[in-house]
DNA sequence: AATTTCGAAA
DNA sequence: ATAGGTTCGAAATT
């Protein structure tokens, strides 16, 4: 205990930490190894200790005394006697199974018989295991060895891998002293900090996971310090095209590495260099062999079709890979996961914004690619400088008689989309392009559904992209809005990821998806490169008001609440937008 | 042989 | 739980 800490310790497991404490650095500095933040507004933040977050910590070699000496030496208050019995118990549990190579071969190990006896009778589990030696080790399958990791992990048995890396081909990489553009190179430090933490982490201890950082923290940097650290062959893979070839660009502009060595591979070229860029979509693709009748038949059986080669093998003979990269690893498809647990033999760096997933599997994701090595709040770059300070205001819109009558008649189903395209949004839309009239603001309209933006586009006369534009069209509206010829864009889902969307200071979302905390996270990203002057970005999001869509606004705002944004309420019925009273 | 269009997948 | 976007290979064009 110490009455100077900056940190409470809850019997839920939650720690609370005061940012303006003297020693709020040195607490969170103590405590982020084995916690997971998950509020942080101004004041107060919030972590938790959870059943994946002390694995990450055994997984670094700290143990339960370590943890709780720490929690002791920052705490205001006595820790709960709960807290030290979970700690003691789940790290306790994680040290008991491990993965580990001799002579024989890949072996998992238990240091508690009862243990190894229940957990080895899983269907799952059962599955990838070859032969018993003994009472508490057993030779797995080293085809199996992501299943089986898996399966663990979802049963509540995380299992310590220190089995190693096959060892990857060389490859010469350093950073260019500057850019091809002139511009002298350096590394920012949590940059710096974020790559040698994953390096030093090497293969006895595990030496895969995933870095979390903001959208605009340069996470491709890191990729490429990693890449310079590791000097190895590298696979980086990513959610779409442009994305790959973003990383294609950066990595000639600012690395020794030349045109010949980077190589794409995708749906559109196929090439395989010492560095090779890959979608994840190609990876899931699998040859269609051909069959008689009766074998297909059978194969209906079995829907499976876990027997089928992969196509991309040409990917997986030419090279040995020394390190995968995982771009925005939170999007990894379920396809994919087959894919990472077969190649449990080559280190893996993950890297995203929002390791949340609407879909649950952020386990899968963490038993697969690895523990979290490395995050930082929002709050804390923007604080350093590093992305612009954003305004973000929810505007409430009503309904108008008519449409409240439509609405409350409505099917359950119908109800989302009439709130969310409430055409008293519009009002508020152009208002708002009144209001901002400056001469460097540009202004981003996104929404959801492509008839509300086809009408709003043609009621304003603003530009419209969705998914049917051309990308000729594209690249001509995006750089019209980059050099300001066009201050006003609107967008449709596209905009979600288009990574050559150009930014813009002024955001207003007129619709969303369901409970997406991540497309708002995604979002507001958009805006948040810093600006010349200073200026603070702005964030709108229009919401019907009493209708489910507010509902749903409250559940895309978490994931920023919890960063430490703070959403003013405004409304608007069809005079002037006002403030909500406090 | 190169480009465009289409439907399926996830 | 939607509607919408993307990717990929194959088919259809030029």
């Amino acid at each position: 205990m110490n009455p100077e800490g900056a940190i409470i310790v809850q019997s839920n497991l939650e720690i609370l930490v005061e940012v303006h404490n003297p020693h709020y650095i040195e607490a969170r500095d103590a405590i982020a190894p084995f916690t997971e933040l998950v509020k942080s507004p101004e004041h107060l933040h919030t972590y938790r200790i959870s059943h994946l977050s002390l694995w990450n910590a055994a997984s670094t070699g700290l143990t339960a005394e370590d943890v709780l000496a720490r929690l002791e030496s920052q705490s205001k208050y006595p820790i709960p006697e709960t807290v030290v019995t979970e700690v003691q118990d789940y790290m306790g549990r994680y040290g008991m199974l491990k993965l580990v190579k001799n002579d024989k071969g890949l072996c998992l190990e238990s240091t508690d018989v009862a243990l190894f006896k229940e957990i080895t009778k899983l269907p799952n589990v059962a599955d990838c295991l070859i032969e018993f030696e003994g009472e508490d080790k057993a030779y797995v399958d080293p085809n199996k060895r992501g299943i089986l990791k898996m399966s663990l992990t979802l049963n509540g048995f995380p299992v310590e891998d220190i089995a190693g890396y096959v060892a990857g081909d060389p490859l010469e990489v350093d950073f260019r002293k500057e850019t091809l553009a002139g511009k002298k190179l350096t590394l920012r430090s949590y940059q710096k900090e974020a790559s040698e933490i994953f390096y030093a982490s090497g293969s006895e201890k595990g030496g895969s996971g995933v870095i979390v950082l903001p959208c605009g923290s340069g996470k491709t940097v890191i990729g490429m310090a990693t890449m310079v650290l590791m000097k190895t062959r590298t696979l980086i893979l990513t959610p779409n095209i442009s994305a790959a070839r973003q990383w294609i660009r950066e990595i000639l502009d600012k690395t020794t590495l030349t045109a010949d060595q980077v190589k794409e591979y995708s749906g559109d070229v196929k090439e395989i260099g010492p560095v090779t860029v890959a979608t994840y979509q190609i990876l899931t693709q699998r040859k269609r062999l051909k069959k008689t009748d009766e074998e297909m038949e059978e194969a209906e059986e079995n829907k499976s079709d876990i027997n089928k080669p992969l196509v991309n093998f040409p990917l997986f003979s030419e090279h040995k890979w020394g390190l995968m990269i995982y771009d925005e690893v939170h999007l990894l498809p379920a396809p994919v996961f087959r894919f990472s647990a077969e190649m449990q033999a080559t280190r893996r760096l993950g890297l995203t914004a929002t390791l949340v997933r609407e879909d649950g599997k952020e386990t899968e994701v963490f038993s697969l690619i690895g523990p979290k090595k490395f995050d930082l709040p929002w709050k804390v770059l923007e604080s350093q400088g590093w992305i612009a300070t954003a305004d973000c205001s929810e505007i409430r819109v009503t309904m108008n008689p008519e449409l409240k009558m439509k609405y409350a008649l409505a099917q359950n189903r119908d109800k989302i989309n009439i709130a969310s395209t409430n055409e008293q949004k519009d009002d508020v839309v152009e208002k708002l392009i009144a209001q901002y009239n400056e001469p460097e603001d540009r202004i981003l309209i996104i929404g959801q559904y492509i008839e509300q933006l086809t009408k709003l586009s043609e009621k304003l006369n603003i530009p419209l992209i969705t998914g049917k534009t051309p990308n000729k069209e594209r690249d001509k509206l995006y750089l019209a809005f980059r050099r300001g010829e066009l201050r006003n864009l609107m967008v449709s889902k596209v905009g979600n990821f288009a990574i050559d969307l150009p930014d813009a200071s002024i955001l207003i979302q007129i619709s969303g998806t369901f409970g997406s905390r991540q497309e708002e996270a995604q979002r507001l990203g958009r805006v948040l490169r810093p600006k010349e002057d200073g200026r603070p970005a702005h964030f709108f999001s229009l919401v019907t008001k009493d209708s489910k869509e507010q509902e749903f606004a409250m559940n895309r705002q978490l994931f920023l609440t919890e960063q430490g944004y703070a959403y003013k309420i405004m409304h608007y019925s069809g005079e002037d937008i006002v403030a909500a009273r406090v």
